[in-house]
DNA sequence: CGGAAGATCCACT
DNA sequence: GTGGATCTTCCGA
């Protein structure tokens, strides 16, 4: 049971707001073009699905976006925002649930050269730039429409048991962008390693 | 069928 | 701190 091993499907089949603390420290391992980027995952937060109102399933929605919202947990949910940024997901619970955990930053463990290219990185590398953020984290591992829907387990897109955050050292906040959900805006949601410096933004965070 | 808004990022003031 | 980019998705009419 090593760093690389995959974590088994059983491990998302359990509700998001006990996945995405547990999703800290994890690995991220991407295969593309015959090479290997890994990100260990340092931020992450909860949705809850129909009874959030911040979640893409708010009210029992199923679309065509939410397809993939909609499995049993353990494959990626990858959508399309803004006109130009990704993000991904790792769906949890079972396939009507429609919970998932938002990936929103890591920090570069193998393949940095690769990554940073992928950003447009030319000079020198400062703390959040290669992943520090749900987009930056898509653009620096490639994900796009392509991988909605893939198994974590296998594949081009996998989370190993990296080397986990200690459950002392997770800090706890509300989650970032989802205004428009109302009093839903200030569960406690987001989970991030403390003191890490590719977390998206500083704290103190609400909570 | 049209309009509005978005789980963001970056450049600029 | 503010606004623009950019386009898919969704909902109401």
């Amino acid at each position: 049971m090593d760093e690389m091993t995959p974590l088994p499907a059983a491990f998302y089949r359990r509700p998001a707001r006990e996945v995405a603390p547990d999703l800290l420290g994890r690995f991220l391992v991407r295969r593309l073009d015959g090479g290997r980027a890994v990100l260990r995952i340092v931020e992450t937060e909860a949705y809850l699905g129909e009874v959030d109102r911040a979640s893409h399933a708010w009210g029992g929605r199923r679309t065509g976006r939410t397809a993939a919202l909609y499995r049993d947990g353990g494959r990626a949910y990858v959508y399309f925002v803004y006109g130009m940024h990704h993000m991904l997901n790792a769906v949890t619970g079972d396939s009507s649930d429609g919970t998932a955990v938002l990936i929103r930053a890591g920090e570069p463990v193998e393949g940095l050269e690769a990554m940073a290219r992928r950003r447009a990185l030319t000079n020198r590398i400062l703390a959040g730039q290669i992943a520090g953020g749900p987009a930056k984290l898509c653009q620096a591992l490639a994900v796009d429409l392509g991988l909605n829907g893939s198994p974590l387990q296998r594949g081009p897109l996998t989370i190993t048991q990296g080397r986990p955050a200690r459950p002392g050292r997770i800090v706890t906040g509300t989650r970032v962008g989802v205004a428009y959900a109302a009093e839903h805006a200030l569960w406690p949601l987001r989970f991030a390693e403390e003191g890490n410096r590719e977390v998206s933004r500083p704290w103190p965070w609400r909570s």
